[in-house]
DNA sequence: CAGGTC
DNA sequence: ACTGG
């Protein structure tokens, strides 16, 4: 069991994992799916409509975890610069429908676009002082229009919402059996919806799925493994990456990483945008 | 140009 | 191509 007061909340939701959440005060308040949650740092207080526990991932063991992924030299320092960074389990329907909206997209807009959903769909629920509306049901989601869709400024991502959401309400995605399975055949099968590449496929897969060998790589990614593995993985460079070059790469890169890169992303990927001085939440 | 995708 | 900075 890891220690409760390790964990650091700011540094864990500033870190492009989860996107419906305000900071009031010394409050961080969101919304993962039907449930609200307040943590706060100072004094320390994690309140959840839900279960806390299962969102920190506490059934993680951290020390075997970070022990492996600290095998690497700049894994080990990014580590020992986001100390408290935890990965999220969120919930998956949240998820899948925020990282199709991060397509092309930035944090602050992907915000937007999820902020403007819930108060169309989502239910006004009550939780401590605040009252905020939840995430969209996924039944709500697949019977609203595209006209409601564009007016929540999705621009073209509206229509692979549309489909992504009727995906999941006809049990075409069934996120229970995808849990459940390997991560190969989960990413291929989430593939199948329209608006789901392999970028956005390995964050659903690692922020909702339980899949911790998936390594989403993007384009702060790709700068990171040209500047600092670019030894290690000889072809990589700042283009886009097709699809053959994607899956060929992330083989190398759990080949290198283990079975826990995705930790290993996600501290990197926090160090690399705060050495860019990038902006969070 | 933005944590890509069709 | 949407859209916002």
């Amino acid at each position: 069991m890891q220690k409760t007061d390790s964990i650091n909340i700011e540094t864990t939701i500033n870190s492009g994992q989860v996107f419906l959440w305000n900071k009031i005060g010394e409050q961080w308040v969101g919304i993962d799916g039907q449930d609200i949650m307040i943590l706060r740092q100072k004094p320390y207080s994690l309140k959840s409509s839900g279960n806390i526990d299962n969102f920190l991932r506490r059934d993680d063991n951290l020390e075997k975890i970070l022990k492996n992924i600290s095998t690497d030299r700049t894994v080990r320092d990014a580590i020992k610069q986001s100390s408290g960074l935890r990965l999220i389990r969120q919930d998956p329907f949240q998820c899948y429908i925020s990282f199709i909206c991060s397509s092309n997209s930035s944090i602050q807009n992907i915000k937007s676009m999820l902020e403007n959903l819930c108060r169309k769909f989502g239910v006004k629920k009550e939780f401590g002082k605040y009252q905020l509306h939840t995430f969209p049901r996924v039944e709500t989601l697949a019977n609203a229009t595209m006209n409601e869709l564009l007016d929540c400024r999705l621009g073209f991502r509206a229509k692979y919402v549309k489909e992504a959401s009727l995906a999941v309400n006809s049990n075409k995605i069934d996120f229970k059996e995808l849990r459940k399975l390997d991560y190969q055949t989960a990413i291929r099968s989430l593939k199948n919806i329209l608006g789901i590449g392999n970028k956005v496929a390995d964050c659903i897969a690692l922020f909702s799925l339980d899949k911790l060998e998936a390594f989403p790589i993007d384009r702060w990614t790709q700068r990171i493994l040209l500047k600092y593995y670019k030894d290690i993985f000889c072809d990589v460079s700042e283009k886009p990456l097709t699809e053959k070059k994607y899956e060929k790469l992330h083989d190398d890169i759990v080949k290198y990483f283990g079975p826990y890169a995705g930790y290993s992303q996600q501290f990197l990927f926090k160090m690399e945008r705060d050495l860019n001085k990038k902006s969070w939440l």
